[in-house]
DNA sequence: CCCTGACATGTCAATAGCCACAGGTGAGGT
DNA sequence: ACCTCACCTGTGGCTATTGACATGTCAGGG
């Protein structure tokens, strides 16, 4: 049900083909909802099925850009305003942290490190992102707003994640 | 990839059957990897075939406890120290939130609160478990160890997202 | 004119994960 | 004897997700 809704909510800012929005997802949405490009295509499919999307122009190269209809609009507003929120996180680095006293604690420590590593770098992209907008250079639209915002948490997440790493390493001695 | 393992790291620990392991996954695991316990029957199942576990018991009502098997010890391990970690990250309230600017900024600042409200009650719960665990009440195994870890991962994530979500209360005014 | 690389859309098969339903068993109470 | 509840293991069908493969087009350089 995600899926469908962040391609809607992606339209609504500006039509967009498949194409566009499959590289929007890598970019931008990928980090909290991947999705490869079969699954984009075959879900506009549906969604124009369903009225909830409509083709807006053809360009070269078959390229067809899509646009919400008003029903699709409604239907992301609807989802984003009533429907109960999953909270469910899928996060293997914290699944493997589980089962790390099957290592010895110099494979601990290695994995911890290049897991600090890892936050670290992906953190510091986020709050360099917070720090470009707030620059003004992707402007003050209500959309880039609530990048900022999403990118924000990504920036905290990450953040808290390295420490985290840093902290089980001290606490494992 | 991910559950297989993970059945072989809670068989690591102990010998267990379907039905404790899917109660595991309910309490501690499924914070981080959810799993059904149709999805655990058959995977152990697999597991068995692939002689990475093995019937440790038959108990009453059917029950079947499995242990792991050498090879399937070996086949966590390699995976947590040889294997390449997966950082996807599967969020729905973080998707969500890219698109809240299609919301008033009433109903956007009633889902920052409850989210707020979710992440600061989950973080608690995460909180006094490391408390818990810091009084002895668990004991000092490895295993518990390595839980106490994943434990703190838990409160400072929900931590950080509560206190972005406020964040994000004061940006959006 | 041909080649290459970026653009653009798709199919197909396989696996993973989710939800509803189904069914058998032992312990303890009435 | 019966009932109920917690225990325990499954099946079947659906949707979601992934990875490999397939196809075609436009632009620019040689």
């Amino acid at each position: 049900m995600s899926l469908r809704h962040a391609l809607l909510g992606l339209l609504a800012e500006q039509p967009a083909s498949g194409w566009d929005l499959s590289h929007r997802f890598d970019e931008v949405l990928g980090a909290v909802w991947p999705a490869g490009h079969p699954q984009i295509y075959g879900e506009l499919r549906k969604l124009e099925q369903e009225g909830l999307i409509a083709v807006d122009s053809e360009g070269p190269r078959r390229r067809k850009a899509y646009r919400v209809t008003d029903a699709g609009l409604t239907a992301v507003r609807g989802w984003l305003a009533e429907t109960e929120v999953d909270h469910t996180m899928r996060l293997e680095p914290l699944l493997r942290s589980v089962f790390f006293w099957l290592l010895t604690p110099e494979q601990r420590a290695a994995r911890l490190r290049e897991e600090a590593e890892y936050y670290d770098r992906v953190g510091a992209m986020y709050r360099e992102l917070c720090a470009a907008k707030d620059r003004g250079e992707y402007g003050d639209s209500p959309q880039t707003h609530s990048l900022r915002v999403a990118a924000e948490a990504g920036a905290r997440l990450n953040e808290a994640l390295a420490e985290w790493a840093r902290w089980a390493q001290t606490y494992d001695r």
